[in-house]
DNA sequence: GGGGTGCCTTGACCCAGATCAACAGGTAAA
DNA sequence: TTTACCTGTTGATCTGGGTCAAGGCACCCC
């Protein structure tokens, strides 16, 4: 018997980008039914917010495809990415329904949200869900200690690079590159100051950084936002990181 | 009917200091007496390792009493903290066997400690183990986001501020400081260089930011470690937050 | 074409915090 | 009492990255 199995994860299957594989030997096979029942999709447009911190938040849901951050903003302006969104994440917090961070997209977003009542009242009777989405959420707590280590303790050089391999690796990861080890190419899918509220630096040091790195031949831009690295290996020697490129997001 | 809540949280009922209500409607009653059954405890002196990065760990659990920090240490020896364990704090992933992070003690610490295969089993049996487990790691995650903002944005002087307000808060709310919003004091429980790995710093720069914080009357040092804070509100207005006094750990 | 506007790059200069160094308790062992 | 060690403080100097400023390029709209 299959296990209740509910992924977050886009795929390209007819009608539904969302994998919701919800069959149990103890569970009842229409939670199915009840999960579709309550989802609804939204798109976004680059640049547009999604919600605002502090703002009510209804839904919760999942990235199907596109980018989008999550950020923290001080009164003065200064602002902190502190996630960064990728197809298949997730989104919102079961519990609260106060957002805590503003979220934004940066490229065109399709998100497939879940009305927060039921999805909510659905975890209370569906106990798989509840442990997916703990992993999930242990991954993205290992994603945000690695970059604790980045934000505390790296140099402006190092920085970068290491957003590079994660942005290259993950895209790798996902089969849109070539293998890692050897020449990777990707799409930046963020601009020069959102680079710089990811790493806590300032839009022209990532400018110099990134121009720096170039010159040193770790990597190539093919215009401004497309990466061509040459040897993923050179990159995270780059990072500061021991070998294992161990960078998680 | 009550529900099941286990709670990894340190009380001082008699023997046993880690509080596991396990009192459910659906689930059997015996899973309280199962969870005991595998449960041990263990203890630190201050500066011991309780686990190396990389290292097997046979075990989950929680703090009963005392600091412990997570850290992460570049082949430089740069080092970053990553998490700060106080007493209630989980420790260890479930689902993975090698420790991500150096665990050390900083203070006398006593852990209250799960056979790993036994938990998991359990988890697995009991889902209101997962639900607890999701909102704590959801509450970590919320802090290592604050966190972010701390390292990436903010200045020497507020870093300080925060990691005070922190850990002013923490004890306020764990009823060993007075009121929030009027004076409290508290022990620091960590060195200074232990803080600089908290901030991202050097411990010089700590060591001038306190005694700056000092001069200007935001706190008063009763010895090295007793920090008195006559008003709150005033440290809160140095951290550079927004007045709800939003920071989290 | 001309003039926005958004995004990026590069240069010149400055400063917050790192680095290097000396020293001051406190305490613990010889 | 002396020596050693650990933690913390303070001073002097240096530097990585911030700040301010001036363009460059691509694209869009009039």
């Amino acid at each position: 018997m299959a296990v209740l199995d509910i992924q977050f994860t886009s795929h390209d299957c007819g009608s539904c980008p969302i994998r919701h594989r919800a069959v149990c030997a103890r569970c009842d096979d229409d939670e199915l039914s009840r999960l579709e029942e309550i989802k609804y999709y939204r798109s976004f447009e680059p640049g547009q917010t999604v919600i605002w911190s502090g703002d009510q938040m209804d839904f919760l849901g999942s990235i199907v495809s596109g980018v989008a951050t999550l950020s923290q903003t001080m009164e003065d302006g200064r602002t902190q990415m502190v996630g960064l969104l990728l197809p298949s994440d997730f989104v919102g917090r079961p519990g609260r329904g106060a957002a805590a961070y503003d979220v934004t997209a940066v490229t065109d977003l399709t998100m497939c949200c879940f009305r927060r009542k039921p999805f909510e009242q659905m975890m209370e009777t569906t106990p798989h869900i509840a442990q997916r989405l703990l992993q999930m959420t242990l991954d993205e707590l290992d994603a945000a200690r690695e970059w604790m280590l980045i934000l505390g303790r790296k140099t402006a050089r190092e920085k970068i690079a290491s957003l590079l391999a994660i942005l290259g690796r993950r895209d790798a990861s996902l089969g849109l590159g070539g293998p890692v080890g050897d020449e990777i190419a990707f799409d930046l899918p963020l601009t020069r100051e959102a680079m710089a509220d990811y790493l806590g630096l300032t839009l022209e040091t990532v400018s110099r950084q990134v121009s720096a790195l170039k010159k040193d031949g770790i990597i190539a831009l093919e215009g401004k936002r497309r990466v061509r690295v040459p040897s993923y290996d050179a990159l995270l020697a780059e990072t500061g990181d021991d070998s294992d490129g161990g960078a998680l997001i």
